[in-house]
DNA sequence: AGATTAGGTAGGGGATCGCCTACCTGTCAA
DNA sequence: TTGACAGGTAGGCGATCCCCTACCTAATCT
């Protein structure tokens, strides 16, 4: 059990490595199997997982002589939990929508 | 309704940045009060609600010779979206871990 | 054993970031 | 009207980011 780090928003940053975590979503995959997604070489998407294997987003497990890269969800889970003190905004907002609306 | 963009990710990614988000949950305040609780100069806040303000995160009223910011909880919501993909794998996470306590 | 493949690490270079001081405009108060 | 105050903008500077090529180790294949 950890808490919502820098590190995790840091990692976030950069569409390249939001595009990793959603390549993830489909399950483990080899590095050489996501770096074929990309237009850059395959040591920058080493760096770019060593960055969320640093903020906790993946795991790596050794097969052979590859790697497989697994999603791990609990840095977002925590994130989620940082976004609660501001849904009470968004929820205001959509209070006062849906009153307009049914004014007309 | 805008999509969620880089710049929010980008926004988010700096701590000052933040904690100037979670100051305002407390409700509107000018750039001079906002900038009071750091430790950098008040130019440098201004820059970070520039990009805070270009991310659609807050917005600015003029009153009198005051900048009167304000959270805009939107990009937040769509963050919110953005996350859902990834519940199931926390769900799955948590249920394993259910699962092993009632074993117990 | 030697060649090939997976993938991490080192080091460099250009772009961007985050802070600063100096300066500017617009508003209020004496 | 003149001085003080709120706050944005310009420009500079060191640190960090993101990509690259070159190189290394470990595992597999012939």
């Amino acid at each position: 059990m950890t808490t919502l780090t820098d590190d995790v928003f840091a990692a976030l940053a950069s569409p390249a490595r939001r595009e990793l975590l959603r390549l993830l979503l489909d399950g483990p995959r080899t590095v050489n199997d996501l770096a074929s997604h990309f237009d850059m070489r395959r040591p920058s998407v080493s760096e770019h997982l060593k960055i969320l294997r640093d903020a906790g987003l993946v795991s790596e497990r050794k097969v052979g002589r590859e790697r497989h890269y697994q999603l791990e969800a609990e840095p977002l889970m925590e994130l989620q939990e940082w976004l609660h003190p501001y849904e009470r905004f968004w929820r205001a907002r959509a209070k006062a929508l849906r009153d307009v609306l049914e004014e007309m």
